[in-house]
DNA sequence: TTGAAAGCGTTACCAC
DNA sequence: GTGGTAACGCTTTCAA
């Protein structure tokens, strides 16, 4: 492997020399700077991303802290984030969190620049005491599907989504609306499913009804479809299920299969999130801009590492916008009366 | 930040023991490596990646590098790789290639030890040269889901996989196969598509018939539709089409419905990968194990890693099983006169 | 069992 | 403009 002295030797100039021409300092001659892309070129020579990093004090990648695999659309936002990190030259690393304290294990190894020039924490709200360790440590973060204190965020209005999807439902003549959701109480502190929780409420609030039933269970297609299938022999079976997830409404539609019950005839169902799946199984739902909100995310943290003054403007928090998109599970109800509007 | 002269101070040793305790070297007294522990709790010490790796000569990740987002099985691939590599204590470093420069490019930056630790590479099979590289550069590879002279690799047998989802389609009664695949000439040197027609032919021969049509196309759904379109409109329509990955299936389903055709009456799919959506769009496919190719690569590297000797084993390729999975989309076919056997 | 010191491959500062 | 050289934070001899 050819150091940066062997080009320096190659190309008979000091190593200072070589290592302007490498960051293009514009205080080398022409003629000095061809010699040695020359002797680089000749020597196949590449730099050492270690030392480098050792040098400056600071590491050249970029960390993504995600709970991978629970949630399909974790991936989505990680293609987002490899495509707005482009080819900035920053190598992206993964950290798969399991548990709260994986999370804190990962953030606590990571609040050093020497670790990661920036991060990117997907989905989970880092305790204040973490982010201010971060703040301290100089590495810049960016939070995607989750809100921090004075941290820049990117993030859906989640009650707006719970009311986009509640009115379609309403507006369709549903009034016995039942919610599936993760608990509100979680240890990583999501807050997604009790904000799209409340938006419900309101929206059933103001037709005079309430959620005929709220489950929460895990994000999980087998466990959701168990807690619907109690929700949909129940006696007083609701008209309409909002699962707070796609994940979850796949499940209840695997519930409802089973029982013999028609989606929409019997039951209609509405999901969140519109992952890749949820064309292919008709879901009705509301669609967040997963890929988006990695790219975007990933484009703020670029700044940021380039411009760390950037760090107190007030649009610290950028909205992305939600829709709902009608599919095959969502119709009028059948069969019983209405409830009264 | 503290670094390992904090420590040392604080312990009131020399660096080297500190050193000594944090690799938990045996030649460390109790009492001495108790002081050093406590110093390292109370200053909240932790070493630094980069030197460490400096000092060393290789770095301490791992590199994967993948056509991540051109396919979604890669997705379940790179999950099973995080599962892999649990908590062996290397980071996983993502390199998305898009095309082969690219490749080639990131293959000729890994190639070094102090850049990654071993290499993963997911469905591309690295030319020769650059795996000669990596092996002179001291970095370990293994391959997923390609072939390579000499270096580990996870794979199946496509041309097994091809002949499973033919045979199934001519038990069925069909004699009427059209083939839809990626292009067997590529930039990336995917084999995986030809040999999956050589073992559709192969069973197709057995019964004395022939592809009424090979198509080949991109890996992408919509392509696949067109491409699809055409075929379900010539005069001598297939009864079935076997689409070389469940991509590509589903692309056909979609110009099915698109024609007003059915499936699997008017025309049986079959896919190859079962991706989700297959479960979804209720796609007979042929199952690869896409998870378990991932963490056994994972695993193997891991071994190689820990052990380098464990090079030249004759059992350097890892044959993975694939399994047919019947599904909504295949049924005998209807209407036409059966071909002869 | 331990301390001191020489690298590891860069960058950045300071002279020239 | 350019060369020399001290960091950067660790591991790993080599002596003691």
């Amino acid at each position: 492997m050819a150091t940066i002295d062997d080009v320096a030797a190659k190309a008979g100039v000091g190593v200072g020399t070589v290592s302007r021409v490498l960051n293009n300092s514009p205080k080398v001659s022409a003629g000095t700077r061809r010699r040695v892309e020359d002797a680089i070129a000749l020597l196949d020579y590449r730099p050492s991303p270690l030392a480098r990093g050792l040098s400056q004090g600071r590491s050249h990648s970029i960390g993504a802290v995600v709970p991978f695999f629970t949630h399909a659309s974790a991936v989505e936002r990680l293609r987002g984030v490899v495509a707005g990190l482009g080819s900035a030259g920053y190598d992206l690393v993964l950290f798969d969190v399991e548990s709260p304290a994986h999370r804190a294990e990962h953030l606590g190894a990571l609040a050093r620049r020497d670790r990661a020039a920036g991060l990117l924490v997907i989905s989970l709200r880092p305790p204040p005491a973490e982010l201010v360790r971060l703040a301290e440590g100089g590495v810049p973060v960016v939070l995607i599907d989750a809100m921090g204190d004075g941290v820049p965020a990117v993030v859906t209005d989640d009650v707006a989504g719970g009311r986009l999807a509640t009115e379609h439902l309403v507006d369709l003549g549903h009034r016995r609306v039942a919610f599936i959701g993760e608990p509100p109480e979680n240890p990583f502190g999501f807050t997604a499913t009790a904000r799209r929780e409340l938006g419900c409420r309101e929206v059933l609030a103001a037709v005079g009804a309430e959620p005929t039933a709220v489950e929460y269970c895990e994000h999980d297609r087998l466990v959701a479809q168990r807690v619907a299938r109690d929700l949909l022999q129940s006696r007083d079976r609701p008209t309409a299920i909002f699962a707070s997830s796609d994940v979850q409404a796949s499940g209840v539609l695997l519930a409802a299969a089973e029982l013999g019950l028609r989606v929409p005839g019997d039951v209609s169902v509405i999901g969140f999130d519109d992952i890749e799946i949820s064309m292919y199984a008709g879901i009705t739902t509301i669609r967040q801009p997963l890929f988006e909100s990695g790219r975007l995310g990933a484009q703020l943290l670029l700044e940021r590492l380039a411009e760390p003054s950037a760090g107190t403007e007030d649009d610290l928090v950028h909205e992305l916008p939600l829709e709902l998109v009608v599919r095959r599970t969502t119709a009028p109800p059948t069969g019983r009366r209405r409830a009264r509007g």
